[in-house]
RNA sequence: GCCCCCGUAGCUCAGCGGAUAGAGCACCGGCCUCCGGAGCCGGUGGCGCAGGUUCGAGUCCUGCCGGGGGCGCCA
């Protein structure tokens, strides 16, 4: 099907490009019409011509009469249009035979999307809580547009650190130790071990040595090593699987993948004569960075210990994803204090040669998760709030709530509607904000079954497949048109139809917000239509049908929407 | 000291250079012969400060104030 903003806008645009090439209509949801055009203010003042006039002569040679009721020009100048209801039925017709649900594909590109990225041996907390969930709403979005998406959990398994965790691990010993990390206590694990690296100088001599063994891939330590990888990779699951998130093993391209790659790197940009050597390290210097005292800013790429930074490892994974995988696009789903190490990287990267036009790179930076008193979420004790935990507890007052509201839900489903309910909650707080603030967590706010939350989405789904639950009613075919008599069969109507908008602009900014706030005004669109018109006691049975097709396909809007967000909408809750 | 992000209602947040800046929560006042009251209607209340660009600025630019983050061998 057509888009309706889209046919509106390629009408207008044709008119506005015979005045003046390229001339943008600026077409907008209005408060005063169903959509306004603003172009012509702007045109005008460039071609010195009168605003209202202008406007009148795009608003008659557009000839939108097949599209609207009425086109005015209103004001200094701005176009004002209103659908006819005939056309508005059509395309929601159009809309609800539609798979798709009329969200139109993307011409596809090869998106590596670069999300989650916990480290071996630590716990997840909530820090990778809303890196996790943004980056997997976003590769659902793009593969629901039609790129091939390709995911990519760039964990955290190489280092210096691992020289000290496998020193603790012959320590505990490998039975022992497996014990341990499988039961999910990482932290613990890390702990002790950073706690015998600081106080034991004989341990700490043996870390070093470790290290440069497992740098020289002795085999008994790659071994050792290649234990924490798999229970931390283990534990990874059962939170991503506890999440409900897309993320499995296939997906793990660990910084220790591109090893390999390292020296190649080095060399290439040596052969480039990027590198330049500053107090014993070999670093790329791109333009436009300084430090502190005003200096060239460096990359360093190679340390003067001889061992790769990490800047090697994200250079290495630029080339090999554009040359060997033929990434055209590539996203960083990383917290917003990296964004100057990115920047580097890319051009550095474009320095070198390995991001040539045509491909995209962008970091999707996002702020932290506070507590209320606007510092890093901690637990009373000081420590870093464990996901798992924040999961557990989100589901238990979620099963609290429901137990309260619904007493007659039967336990099986009100276990698994609050899954859907703690998890979908959380998920929604770190989605709904503007990913580049930070965000205050507030488990009442959460949690309430009002405002903006998942809670308030789910039930509006919920009421409405209850409507054809209680009144027997079968979903009615796509065939006939809608009956949009009362303005609030027509506000609903016009929101319905803006669900493609709602994912094209959430997608052009990677601002999952943006789809969370059309659910939520949708769904607020629908409490004004089933307050004001009956739906199973409809006057007639053709306007019963109309008001359960528009119910349907509410629902089903709503649905796919919180799906496209990796939310579950429970049939009744 | 330099660089980046952020300052919108009491609180938490939307606002794509366009008309009278919107929600939710909280507070106040109404509505029930209601298909799920987990509701509906109304009210109180706001763009950190000062300049500038523009026909038009919460939005763009400059400075200041306030908060967060970054600034060479951790990732």
């Amino acid at each position: 099907m057509d888009d309706t903003k889209t046919v509106l806008e390629t009408r207008l645009r044709a008119v506005f490009d015979a005045v003046e090439t390229g001339a943008d209509p600026v077409l907008r949801p209005s408060d005063h019409a169903d959509f306004q055009a603003n172009g012509a203010l702007a045109l005008a003042k460039r071609l010195g011509r009168q605003p209202r006039e202008l406007a009148a002569e795009i608003a008659a040679a557009a000839s939108l009469d097949d599209l609207c009721e009425t086109v005015e020009v209103s004001g200094p100048g701005f176009i004002n249009l209103t659908l006819s209801t005939s056309f508005i039925a059509n395309q929601l017709s159009a809309m609800a035979a539609d798979d798709r649900l009329g969200v139109l594909g993307s011409e596809p590109e090869n998106v590596i999307i670069d999300y989650s990225s916990p480290n071996v041996a630590k716990e997840m907390h909530v820090g990778h809580l809303r890196g996790t969930v943004i980056g997997d709403a976003l590769c659902r979005m793009l593969t629901y547009v039609g790129h091939h998406v390709r995911r990519e959990n760039h964990i955290g398994d190489w280092g210096t650190p691992f020289g000290m965790l496998i020193e603790h691990l012959i320590d505990v010993g490998e039975e022992k130790a497996v014990l341990e990390l499988s039961v999910g206590d990482l932290d613990t694990f890390y702990r002790q071990a950073r706690a015998s690296f600081d106080s034991d100088p004989t341990f700490r001599d043996r870390s070093r040595a470790r290290v440069v063994l497992l740098q020289s891939g002795d085999a008994e330590t790659m071994r050792l090593w290649q234990i924490l990888v798999a229970e931390s990779v283990r534990y990874f699951d059962e939170v991503y699987a506890k999440l409900g998130v897309l993320l499995t093993d296939d997906d793990i391209v660990g910084e220790s993948a591109y090893n390999s790659m390292l020296a190649d790197v080095v060399r290439d940009l040596d052969g480039l004569g990027l590198l330049v050597e500053s107090d014993g390290a070999r670093c790329v210097f791109p333009p436009g960075f300084t430090n502190r005292n005003g200096d060239p800013l460096p990359l360093i790429v190679r340390k003067s210990d001889g061992g790769y930074g990490y800047a090697a490892t994200d250079l290495a994974a630029i080339r090999d994803r554009v040359g060997r995988l033929g990434a055209t696009e590539i996203l960083y789903v990383v917290g917003a204090p990296q964004a100057q190490h990115f920047e580097m990287c890319f051009a550095a990267a474009t320095m070198a040669g390995w991001l040539p036009d045509g491909v995209r790179v962008a970091h999707v930076s996002f702020g932290s998760v506070q507590g209320a008193d606007h510092k890093i979420l901690k637990t009373r004790a000081g420590d870093r709030i464990r996901l798992v935990d924040l999961l557990d507890e989100a589901v238990e007052r979620a099963e609290t709530a429901i137990a309260e509201k619904n007493p007659d839900l039967d336990a099986a489903t009100r276990g698994s509607v609050a899954k859907m309910l703690g998890v979908g909650a959380i998920k929604y707080a770190d989605l709904s904000t503007d990913r580049t603030r930070d965000y205050v967590f507030d488990w009442e706010r959460m949690l309430a079954f009002e405002g903006n939350t998942a809670p308030y989405l789910q039930y509006a789904h919920a009421r409405i497949r209850s409507i054809f639950r209680r009144g027997n009613a079968a979903v009615p075919d796509p065939g006939p048109l809608p009956l949009l008599t009362e303005p609030a069969e027509r506000d609903l109507a016009l929101a319905l139809l803006g669900f493609n908008d709602a994912v094209t602009s959430t997608l052009g900014s990677w601002n999952p917000s943006r789809l969370c706030a059309y659910l939520f005004d949708l769904a607020t669109t629908f409490t004004g239509f089933y307050e004001n018109c009956p739906v199973l006691k409809a006057p007639t049975d053709e306007l019963r049908t109309s008001r359960l097709a528009l119910s349907d396909l509410t629902a089903r809007v709503l649905a796919q929407g919180l799906e496209l967000l990796g939310i579950s909408a429970p049939d009744q809750m």
